[in-house]
This record gives structure tokens, C-alpha cells and sequence, in this order.
RNA sequence: GCCCGGAUAGCUCAGCUGGUAGAGCAGCGGAUUGAAAAUCCGCGUGUCGGUGGAUCGAAUCCGCCUCCGGGCA
């Protein structure tokens, strides 16, 4: 993920680009934001860019903790609450628009700040991906049906390479190849051969990725998902459940939509729909845990303490 | 005070007529190529409440004790 050159005498030819990623309820918004002031100070614009797969969606304002106006700071922020929920919004999806935004960005001198927690977002962005086809509407509603056997049995007819790879029980990648492979007559391997679209190259990057301590990440995980409730999640959700969505869409499985649906429908208790919603976070937040610990290159700086001071990591940046 | 249930992994519980224990969840580690806040993979020693006993052998049977439910007084 991203480029493995080191800050070099070309780098300052090419665009500066700043990233902060992490796991949830780390404040990275806020350390974007307050990145953003620091350049500022300096007379230089900033933009913040999101890079979260459930703050693209306009109808989670409250239960993807999109940051507020005031927690803005004045400073604009692109790309959160863009998309209409009913379209689900692909990684190669949000990488083209936000190419184009960091395209825009940097044509006015403005430094891009990416902020986000989805991995695989930032990797298209900056590796790019591979050059598949839109699938036909009809082959992917006809993959998606299918029970898992005979997705199983469908993919070792149409790409039997894939099915000895993925595990048998992997849904998701199953129900990919096996679109990919009836809609494009050849199989997803062979498109993976080749990645198309990612801007790493072409920029300077200079990416933090927060790590905080488990045990206090946690604890605000707790507190975040009761602090939702309290701002209003449980209408946010109501209003989104009224237009009656295809409950498949990912905005309809973010993080505690599901819960709060059930707590709507008298199905749980408000104790119970808490628990759950602290669970379901701190799940999720250890599989960020995991990638961003592995994934990226070794250059991206790593940032374990809180309350961190900007211009340390991002040195280079600021005195540009 | 008496009667009946419980007491097993961090939590909820399985464990048939005795052969020293196993699931789910949590937790931890990992993967991650167009739904990724998704999807999947790996990791299970714990005084089987305590104690005494019958038995070659007890989580399992018997006695006593402790604690927690429920009932009767």
C-alpha cells in the first residue's frame, strides 16, 4: 500500500499528499483537522478528504460519526455524506472520486489531508486496482441470490482456480469471483494481474497511522456508541429504515443499524442494543487494528501515544 | 428452619447409564484486489464451589459444608 519511496530530492517535484489512518474512535479526524491549522498558519490551504466507508453515506451523519460543523473548524472537508445511501459506494468508487478531488485540491496549491479507517479505500487509491468491467446487473443479483452451495458449485463451473483458493466459506469473494467470471467471460485472477489508477507514484506522501493503546481505544468505543444514541441515532436510523432500502446495501449493515433496527421493532432492550452497539465497534476496531499494523509500507509513521502534537509527524510536510 | 434447583473457561452454558472436559460469545493473532463498518482463517489447563468417602478410576455416585436462585413455613 502506497509507495515505497523515501522523501527524495524528486519528491518535491511531485504534490504533497497527507494520510491519517486508524482504527475507530482514535481522533484522527481531529488530528486532520488540526493538521489542516497548522498549514494554514503557515498560509497554506488544506482540505480534508474522508477515506471511511460508512461517513460517505448522507443518511449516517450521527452513527458514523461524521465530524460536525464545529469540529470542522472552518476548514473544508470533502467527500463526507456524499453519496446517497440507496448507491452503494465501491472502493474503486470512492478512489476515482477522490482522485479527483485530490486533483482539484492540488491544482490550487491546497494540500490534500486524507482521513480514514478503511484500509482497502486508501490501498485502491493509492495502488489501484484491478480493471474490471462493471458487472452486469443482471449476473450480480443473480450471484447474490444464490445459496452458498451452489455458489460453490457455480464458481468451480465458472472459475474452478478460484474456488481451490478462497476458502469455501468466504461469502463475499466467492460471490466476487463468480460475478466477475459469468459477467466477464474470464476470471477474476487474471484482471487481478493488473492494478490501474493509483496515484501513490505521483505524490508525495506522508502518512500517520494512529495505533492508540487497546484497552483506552475500548473504552471510547463503549462511550461512543451510548453518545450516539444520545445525539440522535435512533432517528437517524428510523428515517433511513423508512425508505425501505435493499437491508443488503452497505449502508444498511454499518455499524449499529441493524441493532438499532431491531431495538425499533421491540426486538431488544435499550441495555441490549448498547452492548451490542460497543461490541459490534470494538470488533471492528481490531480488524483495523490488524490491517493497519500489517498492511502498509513500513514508511508510514506509526503514532502509539495520544494527544499527539501534529508537527512532529508530519515535519517534512509543514516545512515544505 | 425445611424442600427443590443450580455451582464447569472472562461470560452463557454442554458434558448420556463413572474412564481427569467442550461449544458459542468475549479476548488474542492473521488474511484482506470494486458491498471492506464487509467476509473469512487460526488460537481452549480450566483448583469442573470446598471437603470427606465408596471405586482401579469421579465433573459424573454418596455424606457434610459454603454460596446463589425458587418454593414452603
Amino acid at each position: 500500500m502506497g509507495t515505497k519511496d523515501s522523501p527524495s530530492d524528486s519528491a518535491s517535484a511531485r504534490p504533497p499528499l497527507a494520510l491519517i489512518a486508524g482504527p475507530t474512535a482514535s481522533g484522527k479526524s481531529d488530528l486532520a483537522v488540526r493538521l489542516a491549522l497548522a498549514l494554514k498558519a503557515q498560509g497554506r490551504e488544506a482540505v480534508v478528504i474522508n477515506a471511511d466507508s460508512a461517513q460517505v453515506y448522507a443518511d449516517l451523519a450521527v452513527l458514523s460519526a461524521r465530524p460536525s460543523a464545529e469540529e470542522m473548524q472552518g476548514i473544508a472537508h470533502l467527500l463526507f455524506g456524499t453519496w446517497d445511501g440507496a448507491m452503494a459506494c465501491s472502493a474503486a468508487d470512492w478512489a476515482k472520486a477522490a482522485r479527483t478531488v485530490i486533483a482539484e485540491a492540488q491544482a490550487r496549491d491546497a494540500v490534500p489531508i486524507l482521513v480514514g479507517g478503511t484500509g482497502l479505500y486508501l490501498r485502491t487509491l493509492l495502488d489501484g486496482i484491478a480493471p474490471v468491467p462493471p458487472i452486469d446487473a443482471g449476473v450480480r443479483a443473480y450471484a447474490r441470490a444464490l445459496p452458498l452451495e451452489e455458489a460453490r458449485a457455480a464458481l468451480q463451473r465458472e472459475d474452478p482456480e478460484a474456488m481451490s483458493r478462497l476458502n469455501p466459506n468466504d461469502t463475499t469473494r466467492i460471490v466476487r469471483a463468480l460475478e466477475v467470471a459469468c459477467s466477464t467471460g474470464r476470471p477474476l485472477a487474471e484482471w487481478q494481474a493488473a492494478k490501474v489508477g493509483g496515484i501513490g507514484a505521483s505524490v508525495s506522501l506522508h502518512a500517520a497511522v494512529l495505533q492508540p493503546d487497546r484497552a483506552w481505544l475500548y473504552e471510547r468505543c463503549d462511550r461512543r456508541f451510548d453518545l450516539m444514541l444520545e445525539r440522535g441515532a435512533i432517528a437517524e436510523v428510523e428515517t433511513l429504515l423508512s425508505r425501505d432500502l435493499d437491508p443488503a446495501l452497505p449502508v444498511m449493515r454499518a455499524i449499529g443499524v441493524p441493532d438499532i433496527g431491531a431495538f425499533l421493532r421491540g426486538h431488544c432492550s435499550r441495555k441490549e442494543l448498547c452492548e451490542r452497539g460497543a461490541q459490534a465497534t470494538r470488533n471492528y476496531a481490531k480488524r483495523q487494528y490488524t490491517w493497519f499494523r500489517n498492511q502498509p509500507p513500513d514508511d508510514w509513521v506509526r503514532i502509539d501515544s495520544i494527544n499527539v502534537e501534529v508537527s512532529p509527524h508530519f515535519a517534512s510536510l509543514l516545512q515544505q
